[in-house]
DNA sequence: TCTGGACTCTCCCCCGGGGGGAGACACCAG
DNA sequence: CTGGTGTCTCCCCCCGGGGGAGAGTCCAGA
């Protein structure tokens, strides 16, 4: 039987944080001295505080922790820890695109920026559409990409994929998506179903490369509409003319970036 | 001039966010209706807000963020950038250690542990000597090793480095540490200065590879030590027989864990 | 010019995962 | 028995976010 200082400098946990893990339920001591509170931990407990450390030391939240080290099988607690493991590669993946980014938007001379300014007509799609929150986006995205595909086959010359993103997502961190690929009658399965999209103006640009970095792209984007005196209303809307799906290559990637805006009234633009 | 929705719409932070970076002296809005609180912005703060952005992704805390953006010239800017590009790698060597730490702990059988018991003669060596944070010990250990070895020179055969670790460092996150270097006739030079070790006994055990694993050593050990029913008492120390001053190869370093013990009265051990 | 809806303001509370410190009690060796 | 050290609980603080209330503001349409 160890007190909670011994066993502190065994696993080389502070007693603050053993003590925290016993009222979270993560790590209970083995006795708790009933009239003084006292702690008791038996060196049993090394093992799993030290795997408790390390999970932390990942960034794992306690919750996960505590299911994890009450799987049942160590299979299943293999499993619980290697999706912890896809989740740390995501992040890693992210910090890189975050890293290249931010050289991007620290050299000297960003580069001028096509813009368009195109009439978008009501077309009926396939569409997936949700409520999600912004830090569930690419699950959600990969999910729906797979559900229209399976809904409506191989890529056709009808069109690439493409989404609209509710402003809300980016004011309030959550707001609705839609994603579709334009089909001439669209079939209803599972969560797919018809969507009319409505006409809309669009300042077009196009962003190359990994989507993550896209936000930059939109910043300048949004200085042209704001600079070119046009209001802005609605949902944005991407188009994926290159993507994943079609080339590990994300040099190559090509996402459409549509703002909507009303026309100026005074003519035609351009 | 943006309000706070339209800008938050551009640049992809949250309103609230926003007014967080204003409140931080992050990102202070164009101009601050002195009436109402509206805060407005210029499209020119767009680069700005997005460079925040990326910073945070990488985890950036905001007063180096702050510290950042007010950084003079840009090759300041860029130094203090790559300062945390060098913590982050950091940081994913730390993650890359947990992860196969992580791996051995949760592996099946754990390896048997030598360990001996060893009366550690009183001995005077060159030492520095700090009261040091749990986060800092890396960084303290770099230099103290470094000052050590610009008052010794180069290695002789008078034996390894140590160090000497106090227990509040694990229990409480901060704690006195030393390192040293056997020196027959230790000089007095900078932080670097002759100290006197007391005569201990120890249980000793030698740990494998990255010192970043050492936790789980200490843990085997010490349940060593508690099941060999012997008491513990005063600072842990280490003795660095292989490390990254012989060979790059991190599975080749040896560290030996000395924990402090007293002798059981019945007699010699062993 | 008024009105209603959308926008924005400030303020307070919550989260997670830690830390600091006060004041009271428990343990244990001399 | 006594004193020092260990441990208890409790409350506050940190960071960087979010939720929501309640009040004030802006602006387009009638």
């Amino acid at each position: 039987m160890l007190a909670i200082g011994e066993f502190s400098r065994l696993t080389h946990l502070s007693i603050r944080t053993l003590r925290r893990y016993h009222e979270g339920g993560l790590l209970e001591p083995e006795l708790v001295d009933a009239s003084s509170g006292y702690r008791y931990y038996s060196p049993d407990q090394i093992p799993a505080a030290q795997v408790i450390h390390r999970l932390r030391e990942l960034d794992v939240p306690l919750v996960d922790v505590r299911r994890i080290l009450g799987a049942a099988d160590p299979e299943q607690r293999a499993a619980l820890v290697a999706e912890h493991l896809v989740r740390l590669e995501a992040e890693l993946a992210r910090t890189r695109v975050a890293v290249s980014s931010l050289r991007r938007l620290l050299a000297p001379e960003p580069a001028p920026l096509q813009v368009e300014l195109r009439a978008e007509p009501e077309v009926t799609v396939a569409a997936v559409e949700d409520e999600v929150g912004a830090d569930d986006v690419g699950t959600w995205f990969a999910g729906a990409m797979a559900e229209l595909d399976a809904a409506l086959g191989p890529p056709t010359d009808a069109g690439p994929p493409g989404g609209l993103y509710d402003n809300s997502l980016f004011e309030h961190g959550h707001g609705r998506l839609l994603l579709y690929r334009p089909s001439p009658e669209p079939p209803q399965r599972g969560r797919v179903r018809p969507v009319r999209l409505p006409a809309v103006e669009l300042a077009v640009t196009t962003h190359h490369g990994e989507h993550d970095g896209a936000d930059v792209t939109y910043g300048q984007l949004g200085s042209w509409v704001v600079a070119n005196a046009l209001t802005v209303a609605g949902p944005v809307r991407e188009r994926y003319l290159v993507g994943p799906r079609d080339t590990d290559d994300s040099a190559a990637w090509r996402t459409e970036i549509g703002w909507p805006v009303f026309r100026v009234a005074s003519g035609t633009p351009r």
